[in-house]
Formats: C-alpha cells, sequence, structure tokens
DNA sequence: GTTAGCACTCAAAAGTTGAGAGTGCTAATA
DNA sequence: TATTAGCACTCTCAACTTTTGAGTGCTAAC
C-alpha cells in the first residue's frame, strides 16, 4: 500500500484483471470471470466482494444492478498511470531531433498518422511542428510577371512557404538583388519571435521607395507562420466504427465532425504542448480530453521536438477501454521510424 | 409520348409526383397520397393501377408487399434526365475561366467545398485542377546552403510548387543565373505535356557539367504536376448521418471512409472529367456511380474550367432521394461565385 | 477469511398482438 | 371503356409480455 490509492495488492491485481477484461471484450465484466483468471485462485463470491469495495471506492461502476463492472475514469486513470510508471524511463529518451532535410515533411508526416491508424486501430493524427521559434533560413523575391513578385521563404527544417505580392510596376533586376540582399543579411536566422518592429522600421527605411514590397513580405512571413495555419493530418476516423461504445449516431457524428474540421484538434495540440511537466506521452481520459466532443474517448498524446522549440503532436483518439499498452509501445517505435526516416535521406 | 421512355402523360406525372414525394420523406409513398395531390384529380384506386403498370416498367419498386413504392434508380434517371433538358440551356454559360490570381487558390477550393456542404446538407468535394495542360510560367533555381538548390515552379493561374534538389557542391552565382535563363527560355509556356525527350536531350547538353541539376529539376516538374497528385477537398462528410438509409454503420464507414482517403474519390474526379460529351452537369445514380462505395448515393458532379485545359471537379454526394433540382442551382451558384471571386482580386 | 448456495434483479432476446398503411381484385358506375 | 368504391388480405412497426441468462447481494457453513 506504498501508493497513494489505498488498495491492496489483491483489490489492484483484482481491478487490473477487470480492466484488461474489459479492454479485450468491451462487455461489463463479471464476478465469475475474473474468479477464473489463472493467478488468483479465488472464488467469484470473494471476488463478488472485493468488487463491492472496488465500487465504493470509485474504481468500477455498474452500468446498472445485475450487470457485470466496467473501469470508471478514475479506474482506467489508476491503470495508466501504474502503465507510465513501468514504461517512463524507456519514453524520455525517444525525443530525439529529426531536424534537416523535409521537403516532403508533409508527405511523411500524412504517412504517420496512417501507419499509425492501420497498427492501432483508433483513429490518430499527427500534427505539423509549430513555426513559432523557427528560423528563417532564405529568403528571395521574384519577378513573375509585370505585376507579381514571388517571395519564397525556407525555414530551418527546408519548410518551404511562397507567396505572391502584387506590385504597381515591375521592379528592376538591381532593385530585387538589393531588397533580397537586404532581407537575407537583416532576416537569416530570425525566428519570427525575432522579428519586432525596430527592425521592421529598419528594414523598410532601408528599402526606400520600395518599403511597401518589404511591408507586403514581412505579412507574408508573419502569416505563413501563423499558428492558426497549423497543419493537422488525421487517419483512421472510421476506425471508430469498430467500437460499438462510439459508434452510435450521435457519436460517431461528433467524433468523425472533428476530425473532418480539424481546427477543433488546435485544442488538442496546444493542451499538449502546453502540459510542460511531462513531454513524454500524455493520456486524456473521458472527460479530461481537451477536446468536448471526445468526451467518450480516451486520446493519448505525445509530443515530439524537430530542435530549435520546434515540436508537434502525435494523437491517437480510441474508446476509454483502448489497449494503453500497445499504443504506447507504437508510439514509441512511430517515434524512433521518423526519426530513422528524417536521418535516412540526409 | 415523344419520348422514348415510352410514359403517357399521366404515368410520367403520377412518376414524378412519387419521386417528389419520396424525395421530402423518404419513406415509401402510397396511392393515397398520391390521390391528394392538387393537380391531377384520381382515385387512389386509379392511382394504384397506374402504379402497377410503372412498376412493371421498372421505374419504381416496392420494397415490400403493402408498403407504399419507392424510385428505382431507372425512375430517378428519368426524372433527373427531364429536370436536365430544362436546365441544359442556363448550364452551358456558366462554364468560364477563373484564371489568374489563385495564390490561394487551395484556400478558396476549399472553403467552395465547405459552404456548398452547408448549402446543401450533402456530402461535397472539389478537386484542384489538374495541371496537365497548364503552362511553365516560371521557374527559378537558387541556392538554399551549401548542399541545396530550391527549385521554384510558378505555373499560370499562379500554382507553385517547389522542390529542394541536392547537389555535392555549391554553384557559383554565374552557373545559376545560366541555368535559370536556361531553363526560362526554353520551358516558359510549355505544359508537361509539350516537353519530350528531344527537348530533354537538348537541355541537358546546354547544361553541360550541370546536367545532372537539370535532370532532377525536370524530374521536380513532372513529379509537381503528376495526376495522382491530384488534390481534392472535402466537406460535409458527416452530413450523411442525416439521412437514415445511409447512416447504418455499414454505408456510414464505407461513405466516410471515402472522404478520409480522397485517393478514392479520383476515380470520381477522373471518370467526370472523361464524359465529354457532357460537360455541364452529371449525374450518377445509386450503381452509376464510378465509385463502388458509393452505390447507394447519388452523386452530381460538374465540370469546371479554368482556360486552357485546366479543369477541375465539383462533386455533391448524398442520398438517391436527393433534392436534385436544388443541387443543381446550387452548383450553379457557387460557379458564378467562385467566378466572381477569381476576378474580384484581380 | 473464504466459499457455496439461493433468491432476486435486470437487460436483452424472443414471442405476441393490434393497428395502420397499403395493396390487388372485383363489381358497380359514368 | 375508363374510373372508382369497397373489401379482403398482407405486411411492417410499435407496444407489450415472456423467457432466458448473466450477475448480484446476502446468509450460513466451512
Amino acid at each position: 500500500m506504498k501508493s497513494n490509492h489505498g488498495l491492496d495488492d489483491r483489490k489492484l491485481k483484482i481491478l487490473q484483471a477487470i480492466i484488461k477484461t474489459y479492454l479485450e471484450t468491451g462487455e461489463p465484466v463479471g464476478s465469475r470471470t475474473i474468479s477464473k483468471h489463472a493467478d488468483l485462485n479465488l472464488s467469484s463470491a470473494t471476488i463478488r466482494n472485493e468488487m463491492a469495495d472496488l465500487e465504493d471506492l470509485g474504481y468500477i461502476m455498474q452500468p446498472h444492478t445485475s450487470a457485470g463492472r466496467i473501469p470508471s475514469d478514475r479506474g482506467y486513470r489508476l491503470y495508466v498511470d501504474m502503465l507510465m510508471e513501468e514504461k517512463e524511463q524507456e519514453v524520455t529518451e525517444m525525443r530525439e531531433q529529426m531536424l534537416e532535410k523535409a521537403d516532403k515533411m508533409d508527405q511523411i508526416l500524412k504517412q504517420a498518422a496512417k501507419v499509425l491508424a492501420a497498427n492501432t486501430n483508433y483513429a490518430t493524427m499527427v500534427s505539423a511542428p509549430s513555426n513559432n521559434r523557427n528560423k528563417l533560413k532564405f529568403i528571395q523575391l521574384s519577378q513573375v510577371d509585370d505585376e507579381q513578385i514571388i517571395a519564397v521563404i525556407v525555414m530551418e527544417g527546408n519548410i518551404i512557404k511562397n507567396k505572391i505580392v502584387t506590385v504597381d510596376e515591375p521592379l528592376d533586376n538591381e532593385t530585387l538583388l538589393k531588397l533580397n540582399m537586404l532581407l537575407n543579411t537583416n532576416l537569416n536566422g530570425m525566428s519570427i519571435e525575432d522579428i519586432n518592429l525596430g527592425m521592421i522600421a529598419r528594414l523598410k527605411e532601408q528599402a526606400g521607395i520600395h518599403s511597401e514590397v518589404i511591408s507586403d513580405v514581412l505579412d507574408a512571413v508573419a502569416n505563413v507562420i501563423q499558428v492558426d495555419d497549423l497543419e493537422i493530418y488525421t487517419s483512421g476516423a472510421t476506425n471508430i466504427f469498430k467500437y460499438p461504445e462510439l459508434s452510435d449516431k450521435q457519436s460517431a457524428q461528433e467524433i468523425i465532425s472533428a476530425f473532418e474540421e480539424k481546427h477543433q484538434l488546435v485544442n488538442l495540440v496546444t493542451q499538449t504542448l502546453a502540459e510542460e511537466e511531462n513531454k513524454g506521452i500524455q493520456v486524456y481520459i473521458g472527460n479530461e480530453t481537451p477536446v468536448q466532443t471526445m468526451r467518450d474517448c480516451s486520446v493519448v498524446t505525445a509530443t515530439y521536438e524537430l530542435g530549435e522549440g520546434m515540436q508537434g503532436t502525435i494523437g491517437i483518439i480510441g474508446p476509454k477501454r483502448m489497449d494503453y499498452e500497445h499504443v504506447m509501445k507504437t508510439l514509441k517505435t512511430l517515434m524512433a521510424e521518423l526519426d530513422a526516416i528524417f536521418h535516412k535521406e540526409h
């Protein structure tokens, strides 16, 4: 009884057995089922007594009298916490930078979501790393036609953004060269957070009559890196149909909507990134979730880092009776995999 | 009895009444309901006789004895064909080019899908125009760092693509300039279909020792414009939950999957684009659909053209008892709207 | 402290019934 | 001859009842 949950060893074992069985079947589990469990040799009657206690303590509950028991959110929580303790040390090491070489980052992340979904049979999401602290690596303006200039912005990690800027009259080659020089010497290595008003004023001043172009370009830079621009890739939303408890019309509609309108998932990302203390894997059970429509689900998220404060989120959404053990293992593997990919194609 | 469907006027009217009523209610419609219809003054008994005929002819059917009738695919087809005839002339004019100024084309199309879904309460998809025949407008190589060159490719309609090319050692400024000149003078105004082996050989020859870079860039061009790259934006997939006949687990799962894995929708796009004769609006009813998973739906598609053979597809997917009239009208309006948007921001 | 046994509860599945909607057929009507 | 009224019949659906079986709590015995 060292932990603060106030359960003796036997109760813990029974609780664990209940949860595991429930994870497999999705049906309330009765005393008889548990009594047949190999490792603890107890009659169903004894189990019943213990179950009554566990229910009083709030770890399990009955959907109705004379049904078996199902784990409560609190029960899940205890179970997950125990799992976490076991895995903790292994988890920490996997956060490694997978920076550089990501021309096709979007494709890789999309694929990651897909693989994860296929592997777990749950719904998954992967957010692209936020670019707030990412540094500018290269900016270039080019004249496309008489009225249009294209600004190409490349950031660390080879994230590329473009913006068409419309001008009244074409800029001559020399001016373009000058502006490019100006932008690159001043902005190289800066993050969006580094670019303050003073710097902007300075740039504009130096640009002279072309300050407007600079303005537009800086707008583009800011815009391009905006948080609400946050790309989110999803996969396997329809997996929820595999779990009857989530696939009544109402729930299915809500959950799938969230996956369709990805902005609903942004909460999940920001929340996950906000929880500093636990940078590894996080589990939201039922009402703990930041996304209201997923209150009947469990959500497991992990933060990955591409170095330099660029971090993204991976999430798995499934029923509360999710196979937490497998999910965590798979998350870890995926991280390793991603790592390998980002490094392989040097 | 001018048309070849072999129905006299009265039968036609009754069929129409049946279909319209069914579109509203979603329930099988009985003879009594129709007999109360204002414009044809007939007793239910007469209607029954006519209904029996219509059933023999395959236009309607009974889900079971002593239920009302529902339209068969063939019935819908006739109904839709008649609608089409009415609308045909108006439809043709709306195909106008909405070329130029589409830096944010993707956002506009995404929004278009959303609006369409909100307006119709069906699921919608919008495909970005295929770039097969789109012309290159501007290509530029720039050195990003020692090992990397970025190729920026701008096409008519301001569709921008990037590709990072890795090189063994940095190219000096002069070489870059030369290569840029080479690429632009040769490729400007060409479509991907225009670039043949001869041209490639010529380019490589002129590039001398840097032919490899040219190779990579051309690969990039080809890749970037690939058909399977076909962007498809979707919205309102969960609308299908509004139609009981589509929202049993099985169907919902299948349909929503198609929307999630957009590649399943590619068929729809290619098929639509393939049907040359009818460039306006197309309707696939039930089994007519090119997407197997939508065999219980109706799919209405329209082709839009951005000039120069760049065309995309808009699709609406809903139950067979779709409000065809409204859908077609909305499709038209959307086209007009898109047109306005693409021209407003000159 | 553990267990066997029994009465009790409840949900889900399987029947049962009645109402309602709709049909097909026949005979009467215009 | 085309239309209609009327009636017997069919079938689904919803409401209700019954049965079954899993599971419980409690008590008394080990």
